[in-house]
DNA sequence: AGTTTTTTGTTCACTTCCCGACAGAAGGGA
DNA sequence: TCCCTTCTGTCGGGAAGTGAACAAAAAACT
């Protein structure tokens, strides 16, 4: 519930119609935010000039760049300041952790990544990253290190309720609050999000479904997860746990899932069980990466293997469409820029879904690749940071 | 989007707080308004005032009724108006026409179902609805022949950007426009929406998933579908065609279905399946209703086929719940009063989604019974009569 | 070159909207 | 009867936003 009086939400709402406007299109002139937002020139002013005192943005002296216009008077361009101090974004994937350091316009610094085991041990990696969080942002210099946020992805549904991660999902985990762990090394507020949902987030924001009001963010890699952009606004569901499409049922007698369930679809489809088909065919140890370089390259097997893994997510995510009816579904994680995979997902989409909804959704790669998350965290970090409510 | 000033925009968001208010709570006292908005009494009155002269609002001296509080003076209540002219919604299914007519805060006031062909010819229907409107509003006196605005609910697939029911799915409604030629015939404005839709919009307005954020309203009857409210608004998707989990494939081999796919979750668990499968072992003939009535009486056969079917939409249903984490699922239509079906699905629920998923769901039948959609175009005519936007 | 046009940003007077404070109104309880 | 509580109306003032007018800067035109 936002406070104060209703006057004074309605500046608050305008400015950050003003701040969102900025961060989406870049420096704008006070002109072009007025049409932006629909608001007269003259409020513009004031707010930029508050704004301006604030620290949050800057007048940038923009005299390189010729004026695109033609005649009239040469725009004084506004951008968002990256004010002082910094942001911290944390990506834990199953078996990686990459930490970026960020200004607070979003703009990476900084950035490093490590492959450890965070699944084994939830302490251990938290205080990896924690040592990288605080190294990356003194090595940047006396300003960096005032960190104000850190946003932090988990490879798991993450209850915002209890601030924990589902139980039973990643056994090193149990009963850490990974938020408040965080914030406790760092000294820092941190906010959680799983990493479906801050894939989708970085994805809508800077990416492949940016502009699109109903986007589905699907991540393949050690697992599948979706992140569901409905209405320009992440959809959590009632407890956070939405986008879990990777236990839906493919089938009544398949293997064992870890959620305990039999069948789901990420025993079928996901990068570990892909692998672990293709592996004896071939003499180089497989890796994700490895196996895209082979389906670009037009590798037989490959090819099969991950068309037929997508036609597999296809058919859940056909259900997923005739459900929600999205502009675009969104491919991720380590497997999603795989052209198989994503001809694979797009036949089944076609085939499965209603005509006209399939018809309606486009079907891409993401644009950030395997930094998507990362850029989530950041793109988390500075919002929250943006409004400290 | 909204025209005129930021501030004029402010206002009119306030008036609609607070007819929202009054629509969802009943008649409140001037300080009940404020602590509802969060606004100043002072404010409050001044909306009051304004709304009292426009005539959306009333003050009921309501001597009768003593005061809950205790001590004070008593309040002086504000309640929506009924105001001039009325509404009319009405609701087209397959093989019934229903129409009724509302005052302006949605009570109805009269109405009337008939038994009609709706399928084969759209033309004749409209012929029909257009004439019952009349009639029902000529009958209720001079000032409800006023007609503000008409809400109507198809039942099929509707695209609001042609405005148009989806091609091949109804026979005799290609290339017609609904809501155009209904307007044409009475010569006031119609908003139109799917059958589904509506009663998700009737069921979260004064129904069982009122005060929820995130609800799945399932119709069952001679299809299958589903209304989506996330985040307290109806999501209809990029086309409008969200929710369309009839056509949800569960068997490679099932029968053709309408849609032109085979196995559709329609052709399993809807009304005219279900009946055709019970048929042959009862002398009397069997519809929708005197099914629900055995159910109820606990004949087996009945009951082991309401429970199959609502097992195998519940299995549709579990997958819904993985991608959305809603709180609730609300079971209409002419079947969802149907406990055996309602245990079928709660219980395919529990096993297929993910454990937190389905504990953090509640699944319950319709309040509004085969009247939700009725509810649903008159809650739509409503609402547009108090924008005209 | 000089003038016109176009676009931008600022200043000022004004309106709209909201809020706090005060006072009046209406009833219950000591 | 007097006090207390709660509700409502009114007044003055503050805050936000807007349009009109003006100044500034650069391109376009003559």
């Amino acid at each position: 519930m936002p406070s104060g009086s209703s006057l004074e939400r309605l500046r608050a709402a305008n400015r950050r119609a003003l701040l969102a406007l900025l961060d989406t299109e870049g420096p704008l002139s006070r002109a072009d935010l007025a049409r932006g937002t629909g608001l007269s020139r003259t409020t513009i002013s004031g707010l930029v000039t508050d704004l301006v005192a604030a620290g949050q943005v800057v007048e940038t002296t923009d005299k390189g760049r010729p004026h695109k216009g033609g005649s009239g008077r040469p725009p004084m361009l506004i951008a968002l300041s990256p004010g002082s101090g910094t942001v911290v974004g944390v990506d834990l994937g199953h078996r990686h952790l990459r930490v970026a350091l960020a200004d607070r316009t979003g703009t990476v610094l900084a950035e490093e990544t490590e492959t450890i085991d965070v699944d084994e041990d939830g302490t251990a990696a938290l205080d990896r990253a924690a040592a990288a969080a605080r190294r990356i942002a003194h090595a940047a210099g006396k300003d960096a290190a005032r960190v104000h946020m850190v946003g932090m992805c988990v490879p798991a549904p993450f209850d915002r309720r209890s601030a924990r991660i589902r139980t039973g999902i990643l056994r090193g985990w149990r009963d850490l609050s990974p938020g408040e762990e965080l914030a406790r090394r760092l000294g820092v507020p941190v906010h959680v999000d799983n990493d479906a949902n801050l894939g989708a987030l970085a994805e809508h924001t800077r990416g492949a479904s940016h502009g699109s009001a109903h986007a589905i963010y699907v991540k393949i890699a050690s697992g599948i997860g979706a992140g569901i952009v409905l209405g320009g606004r992440l959809h959590r569901g009632a407890t956070g746990q939405a986008g879990e499409i990777g236990h839906v049922q493919v089938g009544e007698d398949g293997a064992i899932c870890r959620c305990g369930n039999r069948g789901c679809l990420e025993t079928v489809a996901a990068a570990p069980r892909l692998l672990a088909v293709l592996q004896p065919a071939y003499d180089e140890p497989l890796t994700a990466t490895r196996v895209r370089e082979l389906d670009a390259e037009g590798d037989a097997g490959v090819r099969r293997v991950l068309s037929d893994a997508g036609r597999t997510i296809g058919r859940a995510l056909a259900d997923l469409c005739n459900s929600l009816n999205p502009e675009v579904i969104v491919l991720g994680g380590s497997l999603g820029a795989s052209a198989s995979l994503r001809e694979g997902i797009r036949a089944a989409v076609d085939r499965y879904a209603q005509p006209d909804t399939a018809d309606a959704v486009r079907v891409v790669a993401a644009q950030l690749g395997d930094r998507a998350e990362l850029v989530g965290a950041v793109a988390l970090a500075v919002a929250r940071s943006r409004e400290p409510s």
